[in-house]
DNA sequence: CCGGCCATAGTGGTCCGACCACATCGAAGA
DNA sequence: TCTTCGATGTGGTCGGACCACTATGGCCGG
């Protein structure tokens, strides 16, 4: 009888979805201030408790960002901004869906390595160059750690997809790769690691995407197997 | 003087790190039933409005599942729990970024595809018949879509990669899929369409990895240059 | 007239206590 | 023995209060 109620799941749940269609509809436009949470919480019919949580989910999803004192505001909704939330993926898989994590990582970054040396400027070749000296200069595993990741983000961003960089952000998000790397490092697989970034700028430098594709996947494929060994062992 | 406030960011964001960080160390099995809300709030010194908004965040992450009058519980942290938060990246992108997502679809699924050509079996071979002759037996515009996924979604899980698959879900979301097929469609892509979900047919059936993964990316591919065109003009 | 300071209003952040809706399980009954 | 149903405990929702921070604009001193 009473049109006004749909009533389906969570109040909570309901406001994430209104607020995510108010979005995909154009009617809030990124980098826009919303009303304030106690006005949502009118406007949808909703305590404000049940709108903070509805606010804190999409929050965390990277649609939304408060600001204290300020207000709330969409985000830029950049590849960036969404993809944040990939990294716990990463974090949170164990065993086998670490191997197809870095089976799907492989398969992105080849690609993207590929493109990038199709793409890559003068001043992007020169940063990746930075970080593949500053990696080799030094013995500090977290910063090593660190310009490693630096490296393919460089070679990632050069690739011209920024939905593509980010996904691999995440695949390569630092506690994931700390969590890997470690063992893999232990091994004495400096050297190995070595020449495999070299290798990497070499095809850069020469334009040379299929021979960037072939080393990248290498790069990846060999941490991929070293792991799958581990597990079965 | 006080050793014990650490004091960084909110409460809620450091009670949703302190959840993820006990499921990360193993402290928290997949599956496992978490104390109450109360009790929970009670042992992070944290009242149980910020609580549920941490539990509320990892539940929309796919980390945690409460079930109403039962308790909170560890998802299985299956890839397909985790990802399911990809779609609204799709429903909330638009523009170039579209194109972006197409591409790195293209990507991940033509390598798919040509994995699914080695590994899938007669049972799943026969699943993605299936949806292939019900596709081009009906007119409804719905019917279609929802075995056009279903046909893609057989081949990425034959593939072997249940994160691949997830990933390749949640870049073909029923609503991003509905946006962008509507006014492919519209232009009579319908028998291109079925030529091409053939001729990946005809490669599953011949074993031939290079031919699906030609013919895969040549699918995605057509709908990616349309949608190019679509922007530019 | 100008610039920096500061009171103030408005915002998100946190907490509390109460009640409701639902799931579960055991005791009472057939 | 099986079924029923009530008691208990759980997440879901609500309203209000207060705190922490921002931003604004007027005031004061220069």
């Amino acid at each position: 009888m009473d049109e006004t109620a749909p009533q389906k799941g969570t109040v909570t749940q309901r406001a994430i979805e209104q607020i995510k269609t108010m979005i995909a509809e154009g009617r809030l436009e990124p980098g826009q201030r919303l009303p304030t949470e106690r006005d949502l919480a009118v406007q949808l019919g909703i305590s404000r408790s049940s709108m903070r949580e509805a606010i804190r989910a999409l929050t965390v999803l990277g649609v939304l960002e408060a600001r204290h004192g300020s207000g709330i505001y969409v985000t830029q909704l950049q590849a960036g901004d969404l993809l944040e939330t990939f990294g716990v993926v990463a974090d949170l898989s164990r065993g086998p869906r670490l191997v197809e994590l870095l089976e799907v990582r492989r398969i992105l970054e080849s690609t993207a390595t590929a493109l990038a040396a199709a793409r890559i400027t003068a001043d992007q070749l020169a940063e990746v160059e930075k970080h593949l000296t500053a990696m080799n200069a030094t013995d500090d595993p977290d910063e090593i750690l660190a310009h490693d990741l630096a490296f393919h983000r460089e070679i990632a961003v050069a690739a011209g997809n920024d939905t593509m960089a980010a996904i691999l952000e995440g695949l390569s998000s630092r506690t994931f790769r700390a969590r890997v790397w470690r063992g893999y490092q232990e091994e004495g697989a400096f050297a190995r690691t070595r020449r495999e970034h070299a290798a990497i700028h070499r095809a850069l430098a020469a334009r040379d995407p299929e021979a960037a594709r072939a080393a990248a996947a290498a790069h990846v494929g060999e941490v991929e197997e070293w792991l799958r060994a581990q597990l079965a062992g």
